[in-house]
DNA sequence: TTGTAGGCGTTATCAC
DNA sequence: GTGATAACGCCTACAA
């Protein structure tokens, strides 16, 4: 390996000067300068991160923690963690948990080991114990798509309340009465209760009720989920003219259900999904849904964290806007 | 920060000792193991990898890089390398590099620059200056999906060749005389070139012709580009009754194309797609499509790599096997 | 403008 | 068994 001292020699200095130089510090001629470059350029000196992560105590290296592969978020998300990083000058350490509580806190503490200067947990309920863990270190965290039972640390989130509120009003507003849903996972309190409690208020604020058969329940948001969920739902309830659906995934499970049923979907029935992940602009017919801003939220949370760790003011949890993108699955009734 | 001094002061022995019972070397008591340890749990002590590193010239990191994040693959890729990463204790940087040569070039010197044991170059062509600075860098790397124009490192890839050439028997075999293709990059010539050599050799070996108008070419993979190449290709051929995308996005781009053109699939025209992505399930019809291991080869070139790092033996290129998985959007004729 | 020297937190080589 | 102490490659006062 080449290091700063084989350039001082080769440039005929001291490595003092050397790290000037490279570190662009000024106090140095233009002579001293050219000689140090052109030694660095000879030797194909590259310098050693480690060496100086060590002395200045920074890595300019993140982590991020994502939950399982499954979901087609993830994806959208890192690439806008992604796209920040690189652009302030940080690396990304990913690492998948598959919501196995022993294996996210090997990898919280492996990327607290490897000293990252900051971490994003993703897509995931946090445990006491991580939670505990990561408040005693130090380390920068904002919560992605998620968020902890208390107010330890910022996040970045749509308010899902909201948005099932206004998927709620959106398809009263298309003319639709009997409505039902296919919602997540119940005892997800941060994604899945807020999207049934929001749709159901949204209903009874217009004065629609919708009782338990009109919603089912799974244990995920996979395509697969969505597929027989939404089976059960039409069979129970064959008088439904639309049906919300949790994510995407679940939507274009529907869909396929829909057709092995021989239901027509607009026609006989609507379909509202929930992301505006790359599925739903490749279903057909092309999924009207919630729009998150996935890869803005994995942008904004990485601009976030970014801040924490160079310590340039206060920094709060921020609420995402949302929005329906009306594709072909929603059919206006008269 | 707590180091390994706070730990050996208050079990009151040195940081040699310390540094031994935390790295299991053995050669100290079972009494001054005890001490050891209640003071690392009491303190709350976590060593520091960075520290370690730059004495054991290890980081126990590899890194990757992907082009764009168009590709639904990436991300399939990325979990079979995170997956044999983890288990064998290594963790991961992943950089995007939109395939811009700058952008590339500045990601390879970062992740040499932090020193990581080995990188993963994925799903795209290598420019000769890359090429160059890595083979300078005596750090390990394997390509994934694509491959140097030499033989300079291993490779872990399916026969696009051979793929190819199989897609054409199959579709014959199910009596398919009048067949199309929709191709990828005509000067892509890792992936782009061998499949449509193959495609069209495939059909020779079956006394087909098929001439340059019953295939398209585009500049990339995308979901897009299959839907209007698609829709040319079907209004100058008419009469095609079987075609081959190039990728699973451009089958479901010519799916919806299909659709907006009445044509019904596959009771009038079969599709069939190009690497088993997560999309191919999803569609409707569901994609019948030419597999590729997507996860496999990911833990596949992770493995390769993490031998080459611990020098256990010589690593070779890898030909994964490819098979066809029937669904339904291909209809046999009589 | 430049160089010397003392760390940063470990591991590893010696002695004891 | 155990403990000094010299690296590892770099940054950064402090001197000169």
């Amino acid at each position: 390996m080449i290091t700063i001292h084989d350039v001082a020699k080769e440039a005929q200095t001291s490595i003092a000067t050397v790290s000037r130089v490279i570190n662009d510090l000024g106090g140095y001629s233009e002579a001293t300068k050219e000689k140090v470059l052109k030694a660095v350029e000879s030797l194909g000196y590259e310098s050693n991160a480690i060496a100086r992560s060590l002395i200045v105590n920074k890595t300019h290296t993140i982590g991020v923690v994502f939950p399982n592969i499954s979901s087609m978020l993830t994806y959208e998300f890192l690439n806008g963690i992604e796209n920040v990083a690189y652009q302030k000058g940080f690396s990304v350490i990913v690492s998948h948990t598959y919501s196995k509580p022993k294996r996210m806190m090997e990898s919280l503490k492996n990327l607290i080991e490897k000293r990252v200067d900051g971490i994003i947990f993703a897509s995931d309920a946090v445990e006491k114990e991580q939670l505990e863990y990561l408040k005693k270190k130090k380390t920068p965290v904002v919560f992605l798509s998620t968020k902890a039972d208390e107010e330890s640390f910022p996040y970045v989130k749509v308010d899902d309340y909201q948005a099932a509120f206004d998927v709620a009003t959106y398809l009263v507003d298309k003319g639709h009465t009997k409505i039902g849903m296919v919602a997540g996972n119940p005892l997800d309190l941060i994604s899945g209760v807020p999207r049934i409690k929001g749709f159901v208020e949204g209903l009874e604020q217009a004065d629609l009720s919708i009782d338990n058969s009109q919603i089912t329940y799974g244990a995920d948001y996979s395509f697969e989920n969505g597929r027989v969920q939404f089976g059960h739902l039409m069979t129970k309830n064959p008088q439904l003219t639309a049906v919300f659906l949790a994510s995407d995934e679940m939507a274009s499970g529907a869909l396929t259900m829909a057709h092995e049923m021989g239901i027509q979907v607009p026609e006989e029935v609507s379909l509202i999904g929930y992301d505006n992940s790359l599925l739903s602009r490749i279903t057909i017919p092309a999924l009207t849904t919630l729009a998150q801003p996935l890869v803005g939220m994995g942008e904004k949370a990485c601009d976030m964290l970014v801040q924490m760790v160079n310590k340039e003011g206060q920094v709060k949890s921020f609420i995402m806007d949302h929005h329906i993108i009306e594709r072909k699955s929603v059919k206006k009734l008269i």
